[in-house]
DNA sequence: TCTGGGGTCCTAGGACCC
DNA sequence: TCTGGGGTCCTAGGACCC
């Protein structure tokens, strides 16, 4: 039977930020976004007023207005994310990433070294506490869907370990929202059926979960109701895409400003593949209306590529498929796929590529602004707006 | 002045190849 | 003048997660 911990920090960004500014601690506090924002963190003195993680700036503000909000630093989460993973990885070779504050960690084989799978949770809890002074929550279970869910159970700052004995009785009475997969869409067609609690969808013959949710999923949902999940925990291996994206501060119609806008999200996804040395085929320009409704469309090139200048090429070619009329652009998005290795890849030069072309400058430019910062070189086009 | 930005995975149809 | 079936790639859309 494997033994699998789900580590999850307690509202990450909030924590990070209060490292900085001890002073706010136990004050209702939330990370989020100015303008058209939502909230990405809440502290639990802000949970208290009703705020949540995704819920609008503006709704937040009108539900405590006393609380303080932050502007989020990515960087800083990114700084403390690595010194996390660092203790994760020295404890055991399987960790599964799931997000910058989230992994599972394969505890099967470190009874011997470390001691008891409970003992090496709260070791965990207490380097991440003393290194990188931030809490997380615990979950230990024979199944990643169940360590999940009890390091949800165990939140803030604490362990549950659910024995395999204990696997049904502590699944059965939560509800099928808990279950993770289970989203709006999913929940409302179990609703539609009566189901409300695990044990209810435990109890519902499979077919009947088939023909509402398809084989497959219906299937897996079943089984993952008696706690039967073959998943594994795997050693995370590297991204699958890249992408950025961008909402204007207000919905525009000036094509020209759409251009502009997707060259700059395109500059910051080809910047970050140099960065992580990888080139990529597909590229998928994604629009989002002013009501909400969004669309995409994707081409795939030749060769692989990590340059500005092709990406957004790709970009405004795809701009251009779409044939808009008067669109009320809220957001822009850039994002490839198929991404290889940059070492590996074939290297296909254009006949007419000149020799000293936008990869030597694109090539300085990663340069000077790895040594000084983001803001010291940029495109002509993107310095004139904005 | 509701509703961000980073992703993953699945499905499904059509093209194309053998 | 008969039309199978498997495999892979490409594209679009949708659900979901943090």
């Amino acid at each position: 039977m494997p033994v699998i911990a789900h580590v999850d920090m307690d509202a990450f960004y909030v924590e990070v930020a209060l490292r900085e500014r001890p002073e706010l601690r136990g004050r209702p506090v939330w990370v989020g976004g100015a303008t058209r924002g939502v909230v990405l963190s809440a502290s639990y003195e802000a949970r208290a007023y009703g705020v949540e993680g995704g819920m609008s700036s503006t709704r937040a503000r009108r539900l405590c207005p006393d609380a303080v909000a932050i502007r989020p630093d990515y960087d800083a989460y990114e700084a403390v994310s690595e010194g996390v993973f660092a203790i994760f990885s020295s404890i055991t070779p399987t960790v599964e990433k799931v997000s910058l504050d989230e992994a599972f960690l394969d505890l099967t084989g470190t009874r011997r070294l470390l001691g008891e799978p409970a003992e090496v949770g709260e070791l965990i809890r207490a380097l991440v506490a003393d290194e990188q002074h931030v809490p997380c929550s615990v979950g230990i279970a024979p199944t990643k869907l169940i360590a999940k869910m009890a390091s949800n159970a165990a939140k803030p700052n604490g362990l549950v370990q659910v024995h395999p004995g204990e696997v049904v009785a502590f699944l059965h009475p939560q509800a099928v929202e808990k279950i993770w997969g289970v989203g709006p869409a999913t929940a409302g067609a179990l609703h539609k059926l009566g189901l409300h609690t695990i044990g209810a969808v435990a109890h519902t013959p499979k077919s009947t979960l088939q023909r509402a949710l398809g084989a497959r999923a219906g299937g897996e949902l079943w089984e993952l109701a008696w706690g039967i999940d073959g998943r594994r925990v795997t050693a995370t291996a590297g991204e699958r895409s890249v992408g950025n994206q961008e909402t204007f501060d207000r919905d525009t119609d000036d094509l020209d400003h759409i251009a502009t806008e997707i060259l700059r999200v395109s500059a910051r996804v080809a910047s970050r593949m140099r960065r992580a040395r990888v080139v990529g085929r597909t590229v998928t320009l994604t629009l989002r209306f002013a009501d909400f409704r969004t669309t995409q469309k994707s081409l795939t090139l030749r060769a692989p590529t990590d340059g500005t200048a092709a990406i957004h090429a790709a970009a405004l070619q795809l701009l251009t498929a779409f044939r808009l009329e008067r669109p009320r652009i809220r957001r822009v998005g850039v994002r490839v796929e198929g991404l290889l290795d940059a070492d590996l890849a074939p290297r296909q030069p254009a006949l007419d590529e000149p020799e000293h072309g936008w990869p030597d400058a694109e090539r300085a430019a990663d340069a000077v602004i790895a040594r000084f910062g983001p803001h010291a070189v940029s495109r002509a086009t993107l310095t004139r707006q904005r």
